[in-house]
DNA sequence: CCCATCGTGCAATAAAGTTGCATAGACCAA
DNA sequence: TTGGTCTATGCAACTTTATTGCACGATGGG
């Protein structure tokens, strides 16, 4: 997703000791191009070395909390993260497809949403606008 | 949510038996102007009649299957339920508040998306478009 | 009345994530 | 170097949310 992103750099940029499992994870999620489930994550890294299944999670929340990293929801019960929205990166929605469980990026111009207005005039604070088509995949749809 | 939703009727419409459980499901669903989360309506339903936890999830999938219900994630892990949108009910976005774990519904104004074109370009079937915001709500602001 | 079907309950299980505690390694001061 | 402190990691146990398998009971048609 992120040939631009030194990961290393990130992590020290959020005050972050940087560590092996730290930055394989952030590898792993900047290097796909659509977000992945923890269990995805953690394959993955096992494939190249062992790591502990709760060490990604907690490495997750870490980097979900220093917005390094982004939590998206499903129409299903896993979360699935990606890269956070910056300067290299804009918001943009995502498309699950409820057959094989795979989320898509979409473009950021593809569906706007006029948030900013409306956050004038809610009674809250509003810290994230998330957009999910759900559906069936063009592969899942043969 | 919706005073003049005959309960039995939306279930005799999507040609399923009408049951006490499952009147009673939709009914607590309907009667709120929020989602609930599976537990909530566990709970509101133990209150007035004994029911198993299992056939609430059995209805709400049900329910879900036959689009009378929606499923709706929030930035945490249980998903809340209210009801599908219909002619007296049209899709809305909704916030959920990371505190306090409320859903509310906003209004179908507020926040507008043409998905529509974008669903003419889009290689894949669209079922369903989400949009939720995550934040503080005013009462836990304080 | 008998059989088939469907809705429900109960127990067990699964999936996803969290917590508590112990160890190991990094970093710093003396 | 030593000792002290702090953080990251691993491991086991647990929690929460949801699903499955099986049995029972009610209902309706032949």
């Amino acid at each position: 997703m992120c040939l631009q992103c030194d990961y290393e750099s990130l992590l020290r940029a959020s005050r972050l000791d940087v560590t092996d499992n730290r930055r394989r994870v952030l590898e792993v999620i900047g290097n796909n191009s659509y977000p992945l489930s923890a269990a995805d994550i953690f394959q993955t890294l096992q494939r190249s070395a062992a790591i502990n299944r709760v060490t990604v999670y907690r490495i997750l929340d870490l980097l979900v909390a220093h917005g390094l990293v982004e939590r998206i929801s499903t129409g299903g019960r896993a979360a699935y993260f990606g890269l956070a929205p910056n300067e290299h990166h804009r918001p943009h929605p995502h498309f699950y497809c409820k057959r094989c469980g795979q989320m898509e990026c979409l473009n950021p111009e593809s569906l706007t949403l006029d948030s900013d207005a409306f956050g004038k005039t809610f009674p809250g604070r509003i810290d994230k606008v998330e957009v999910r088509l759900d559906g069936i995949c063009k592969n899942c749809m043969r």
